[in-house]
DNA sequence: TCTGACCTGCGA
DNA sequence: TCGCAGGTCAGA
C-alpha cells in the first residue's frame, strides 16, 4: 500500500489528532511485525508517555513518545485507524493505542508485511535515499543520482536507497507525466528530460498528498476515509484503456516482477 | 539482476 | 480456484 503520499497523509492526521496527547496504555499482539522489540516491551515502553512528535521520511513513520522512538514501515497494507466512538474493533488490529480520554488509535495490517522498531534515540536511516518531499531534493541532486545508474528508470525511481518514498503506483504515473519510457536506462536520461522528470516527481507526489493518497484496496486515512487520488491516475490500473493524452492504448507489462503501466506513444 | 517468500483478501 | 495486489529482503 502506502507510498510517500499515503504515509504523509497518515502522519499529518496522527499529528492533528494525537500530538501532545498521552498514551494511557497499549495493547499489542505478539505478531512478526515487531522487529527489534517484543510486543510486550513495546507496550511497556510507550504506556503513560506523551506523543511529542510525528515524523515521516520516505515510507517510514516515526514518533517521539517520551524518551522512546517507535518507527513504523507500513508494508503493503498497514494503516492507522482512529476510533472515537468506541466501536467494535476491526479485524487484523495488531496494536491499540488507548489515550487518556478513552479514544483509540489502532494499527491494522491485514497482510502483516509491516515492520515496527523501537529505539532509545531519534532513529537514523543511513541507507535511505533523498526524500523527494523535502528541501534536499533538487534538479542537480537528481542529475547527480541518475548519472551513475545502469538500472532502468522505473527501478531507479522505486529504489529506496536512491530516492525514498516512490512505489509502484507513483513510479508509473511519474514516468507517464514525464513522457519517459519505463525501459530507458537511468543514465540515458539527459538535459530537458531530467528537468521534466524532476518536475513530474514533485507534481505527482504533491497532487497525491493533496488528494489524501491513492486508495486501490486497503489504504484509508486515519479518519477512515478513502484517498481520492485514484480518480486522477492516468495509467496505473488502466491497462487496455485509452490514453488520456493521445487516445492510444495504455499497456501493462511486468517489469522487475512488478506491473508497469505506460503509453507507448507518449513515453519514449 | 531476478525470483520467491512473506501474508491475506478480493475479484475474475 | 487461481492469480494478483501499493513493499522489502534473502538467496540464487
Amino acid at each position: 500500500m502506502p507510498e510517500l503520499p499515503e504515509v504523509e497523509t497518515i502522519a499529518r492526521q496522527i499529528r492533528r489528532y494525537f500530538l501532545n496527547r498521552t498514551i494511557k496504555h497499549i495493547e499489542a499482539k505478539p505478531v512478526k511485525i515487531f522487529q527489534n522489540v517484543t510486543a510486550l516491551e513495546f507496550q511497556q515502553a510507550l504506556s503513560g508517555k506523551p506523543v511529542q512528535s510525528v515524523n515521516r521520511i520516505g515510507k517510514y513513520l516515526w514518533w517521539q513518545v517520551g524518551d522512546v522512538f517507535p518507527v513504523f514501515h507500513l508494508g503493503m497494507s498497514g494503516i492507522f485507524i482512529r476510533d472515537k466512538k468506541q466501536s467494535r474493533q476491526p479485524k487484523h488490529i495488531h496494536i491499540s493505542f488507548i489515550f487518556q480520554d478513552g479514544e483509540k488509535l489502532y494499527f491494522q495490517d491485514v497482510r502483516k508485511f509491516s515492520k515496527i522498531y523501537l529505539y532509545g534515540e531519534a532513529p537514523q536511516f543511513p541507507d535511505l535515499g533523498v526524500d523527494p518531499a523535502n528541501g534536499e531534493f533538487s534538479l542537480s541532486k537528481l542529475q547527480e543520482l541518475l548519472r551513475p545508474q545502469k538500472m532502468n528508470i522505473k527501478s531507479f525511481l522505486m529504489n529506496q536507497n536512491i530516492i525514498a518514498g516512490i512505489g509502484n503506483i507513483y513510479a508509473s504515473e511519474i514516468l507517464f507525466n514525464a513522457g519517459i519510457s519505463p525501459f530507458r536506462s537511468s543514465r540515458s536520461i539527459k538535459g530537458d528530460e531530467i528537468e521534466k522528470l524532476f518536475q513530474s516527481i514533485q507534481k505527482i507526489l504533491e497532487d497525491a498528498i493533496r488528494n489524501y493518497g491513492t486508495t486501490y484496496s486497503a489504504y484509508q486515512t486515519v479518519e477512515g476515509q478513502s484517498g481520492r487520488n485514484q480518480e486522477f491516475l492516468k495509467v496505473y490500473q488502466r491497462a487496455d484503456k485509452p490514453c488520456y493524452n493521445c487516445g492510444g492504448t495504455v499497456e501493462k507489462i511486468v517489469q522487475n516482477s512488478r506491473s508497469t503501466f505506460f503509453c507507448k506513444k507518449c513515453q519514449s
